[in-house]
DNA sequence: CTGAAAGCGCTAACAG
DNA sequence: CTGTTAGCGCTTTCAG
């Protein structure tokens, strides 16, 4: 039997209604079998559920996306899936969007705003319960307007924004947030090297109008204020968030002879590309120069000297995004959570006995 | 009972019929105007155009994958995507996907076969262009036989099956597959170390029972075997692909008191894990112990000293997988594509001067 | 060129 | 408990 193959095998697939002539019913008990939520005769079931299993039959989530209103599925947007960082937070949401009976939609932009746009839209053809956006946000009117456009669509159609890693739209705005503290890390983690003594700090990897650069960038320079010190600008790099960056930068940076004990880098991507540099130039790590990090990547552990650097709760960063957008009501006045951020060290900034 | 809406509930998103009104056309024109393929007149598309963008409406994907058959998707099966390795594989899919106009799903098995089958089912419940399964198989013959039959089922509703990574499924299965030559890569790591003078090389990171470590160990035989050697079968240590367990497992050879003097490690993030255990053991790399890993993702150039292994090429795989599974008149006869895999050398395996 | 009408597969509402 | 009847929003004949 198991072996027969349907002599009308058809490319089609079986319909409830095929299930329903099988079985001898109608297609709505089926679909109450289905559902499992109405009440139907164990004879009646165990007919149904033979002739589902016999037919091979498995619903069609489309028609029945088009009957409900939700087709269970949330959308992740992110730069870049290869990133360590967004790698993690892909991992809270889809475990989350699982845990919630959920599929999850992954669309990449390669940090292009354009495609940012596109696969919003698309997301809203789909009808996804949750778009969540992740990464920092250009602090451009032009960008932050379509966003905000975009949030009041989505609502239209029963989907929720929810920011990720980036600032609120602004009140009134129908998005969820879900923050980490930027600034306060950066804040800790400049404290830690001021009070090792260091004071020539240079800083790698500024993004300009990159929100969360800007958050760190603050930190850094708040940290100093507190003890009525400067950052010194021109120790400041700009260098986009990878490795091949933060080497090119530290190679500029040792090519222009200034003096500095300490690298803050922008993100531990960029710290590797850091330590690259370093070792190579000579440079011993921590002795002659400390370098710190920031996100607490797998990666930051396996570097040589493994590398102190500021943990960002990435998992939970995910999975709040699909609680949240779920379940609207647990955050019901601000939707905007902020997550804390703290400083984890290890030998990358540890003085040699 | 009449039909109210939720006060909650977000208004409803406008539909093809409120675009007709809007535009004094029917719904019929409004769809024409939509897919572009119909013959309208330039001053009704006008019109229509007007009152799509002033009602902001977008089609909704659902009701059209219900009419039409395919729903433009392309659903991606693995293991975890905080795997660098996976996450590349990923990246290729993601980016073939939307240049060919499709969405990308996302699905987790955190080495669950339960949790594969389960995502192959729903996978089919979406009707998906295709389902991409990637990473090894599990040599177990009800494995075996379940896949066999998603790869039917999937068929029949007009899915395609493509297996990545892992060996065909057997002739007249329905499933395309992209797989990349592991045994010749192991082989020649191996010849690689034999011919540098190792005679105790050490395999971390075997899994019994599944295909690509099976694959690897006897490419890592076959090597011995030609030079007329056997490998120690008490160097070959079991371990899940992971950093914590290369770490562990080099622990324990190491504890086993073992000669050894070079290491192959399963996947680069066990090779991370080996060359922190070596180190932390007071072994020096190359000098005391050389050290090779497999795959070659991007934490193979951040680990000290950089790390000699197979290069692995992932983002083409995952483009060929979809590449293959859409245009299937590519690859007409066998649907079995196997890409190559070279020796990368760097410092891990270098004798020092 | 455009409109009317018929479903796609499913679920929900309303009788029996 | 179960069958019948309507659609969900869109595309696609088939007429006009």
């Amino acid at each position: 039997m198991a072996k027969k193959t349907e002599p009308e095998a058809s490319r089609d697939a079986s319909t409830v209604r095929d299930v329903a002539a099988r079985a001898g019913v109608s297609a709505s008990t089926v679909s109450r079998v289905l559902g499992g939520t109405y009440p139907v005769a164990a004879s009646t079931r165990a007919r149904v559920l033979k002739a589902i299993r016999e037919l091979d039959y498995v619903v069609n989530a489309h028609a029945r996306a088009l009957g409900g209103s939700t087709n269970k599925t949330v959308a992740f947007v992110v730069d870049d899936v290869t990133g360590p960082f967004y790698a993690h937070i892909a991992r809270g949401v889809e475990e989350q969007a699982s845990a919630e009976g959920r599929l999850c939609m992954l669309c990449t932009t390669h940090g292009d705003p354009q495609r940012v746009l596109a696969v919003v839209e698309t997301m809203r053809e789909q009808r996804a319960d949750a778009v969540i956006v992740v990464g920092g946000a250009w602090e451009d009117k032009a960008y932050h307007d379509r966003m905000t456009h975009f949030a009041h669509a989505l609502d239209r159609v029963g989907s929720r924004l929810v920011l990720v890693g980036r600032p609120p739209l602004g009140l009134g705005v129908p998005a969820t947030v879900v923050d980490y503290d930027n600034e306060g890390g950066a804040f800790a983690m400049t404290t830690h090297l001021l009070s090792a003594g260091h004071r020539a700090i240079a800083y790698v990897g500024r993004m300009p109008g990159l929100s969360t650069s800007s958050q760190r960038i603050s930190g850094f320079t708040r940290a100093h204020e507190l003890l009525g010190l400067t950052p010194d600008p021109g120790l400041i790099l700009d260098s986009p968030f990878t490795r091949s960056y933060g080497y090119q930068a530290t190679r500029e940076l040792l090519a222009s002879g200034r003096e500095f004990t300490a690298i803050f880098a922008g993100t531990d991507m960029v710290a590797a590309g850091v330590i690259h540099a370093l070792r190579e130039a000579g440079r011993r790590i921590p002795d002659d120069v400390a370098v710190a990090g920031y996100d607490d990547i797998p990666v930051a552990r396996d570097v040589y000297p493994a590398l102190t650097t500021v943990n960002v709760p990435q998992e939970e960063l995910g999975r709040a995004a699909v609680r949240l957008a779920l379940h609207r009501e647990e955050l019901p006045d601000s939707q905007h959570l902020v997550l804390g951020t703290h400083v984890v060290l290890r030998d990358s900034t540890r003085r040699s006995a």
